[in-house]
DNA sequence: ACCCAGTCTTGAACACGTTCAAAAAAACTG
DNA sequence: CAGTTTTTTTGAACGTGTTCAAGACTGGGT
């Protein structure tokens, strides 16, 4: 799998076309799973050519990365509510991390696949990636949502990391959600119950001013690591090279 | 990719056979990176049948495999007499962690993809599952070593997890590592360098009598999730489907 | 010497993701 | 409307990982 710009549609016809070509490809991702789903199948269920597919989506990575923002918005719309809700740090976070999974839950199947595809460096979909940077930003933008709020005392270092740390979290919690093979996800539940309370007593901890210089120095670390991979600004999306096949 | 059950060998040809199979793809791997070492390329140097290198390697990733154990191997024999020459905690991890990424580093270009194949939980590859738990335990001995011999004060129940504690973080670094494209690493040993002080903190803090409760409760967080992923004297590694393509 | 049951080896065949040159259709220009 | 450029669409072709039925070989038993 190697990666194509994939074109920007230039016409009526054209925004038409690639929207029925994606709205194919998640249907039959979802029903199918992703292994049923090849380019051939799609093209032709969406009634197009094989080569048309290509035209509007370089590649079967891209189509899985419009899949990705897609359980995004539906996680975005049920995380929305919910924050309104609660006011604690912990309550908020708990809300948000389980809502995550319940969205993810249907495509635990071959959600491995996609983390597979997300765990290359040079395929656009990794999560870290420039071209995967809008997704990843407006992934981070629901935890500062979850952060701004909430009016418990944090210092202000902490409390400006805090938004990235956490979605670096929620990154975990994925990770060990697509190994998890518990009936119902119960460990990954049970995992983020624990986990979220130990992280609202660490902060709590972090918080302490006697904790002062050590909370410092890791949210140096933090700051100067995170840098070159949120270029804060940067929105040029430039395409990488897939590594595999 | 999907994955087959690679057949043991049973002559002295066969075995001979598979030998030069697996020598040839290691230097090949070496040599011209993953993308060019395909399957008919491997075969066609080695001399042999397309057909007979899957005899003996049900995938491509079973080779890879092989590979990833070959690199634990190299790790080991630089780590040991380095574990020699140290005493304190801080100190031996950070010399375990830089030579791992010593070892790891003429093969950072492809690392993308070896990681990619393990991220995906059907995979025999993955370091979590069923399959590579031969490997993966011989992983954990290294840290066990590690752990072991340090005669700082490390309460019981922490000091029996820190093994497996240390394994996942060395699996983070290694992750951090595939994604750093900085001057010769730079970033991924100053990370190692800051993270390993700050474990070495951690661990001090943990210890104090102060922390019992929290750590108790961390730490039988850890012992349960840990549980059934690594079923502790289950050697059968069954075979698994294997995802992706 | 012969045969037989494994074992090893072969190469054609399959489906896949991807590429590309060229045809068809649409949009634009004068 | 005719001519031209741009966009969309096509389908054959390539190389890949993988499968499999069938042939070649090997070692033991008779």
């Amino acid at each position: 799998m190697s990666a194509r710009k994939s074109t920007t549609t230039k016409t009526a016809k054209g925004e038409q076309t690639k929207a029925l070509i994606l709205s194919t490809a998640l249907e039959m991702l979802h029903e199918r799973g992703y292994e049923a789903t090849t380019m051939r199948a799609i093209a032709k269920k969406a009634g197009v050519s094989l080569g048309n597919a290509y035209h509007y989506f370089g590649s079967k990575d891209h189509l899985i990365q419009a899949f990705y923002h897609s359980t995004h918005e539906d996680h975005l719309r049920v995380s929305l509510p919910a924050l309104q809700k609660e006011s604690s740090m912990k309550a908020r976070l708990l809300s948000v991390m389980r809502l995550k999974i319940d969205t993810l839950e249907p495509y635990h199947e071959f959600a491995g696949v996609l983390f597979q595809t997300a765990a290359d460096p040079h395929s656009p979909l990794n999560p870290f990636a420039h071209a995967s940077a809008p997704v990843r930003r407006e992934s981070m933008k629901l935890f500062e949502q979850l952060v701004e709020q909430v009016k418990a005392r944090i210092p202000n270092d902490l409390r400006a990391e805090l938004p990235y740390l956490l979605w670096l979290y929620h990154m975990g919690i994925i990770l060990f959600w697509i190994h998890d093979s518990s009936r119902k996800r119960a460990r990954t539940y049970r995992l983020i119950d624990q986990t979220v309370d130990l992280l609202d007593k660490l902060i709590s901890l972090a918080s302490n001013p006697l904790m002062r210089p050590v909370r410092k120095k890791a949210l140096r670390l933090v700051v100067e690591l995170r840098e070159d991979l949120t270029p804060d600004s940067n929105d040029e999306d430039e395409e990488r090279e897939s590594g595999r096949k």
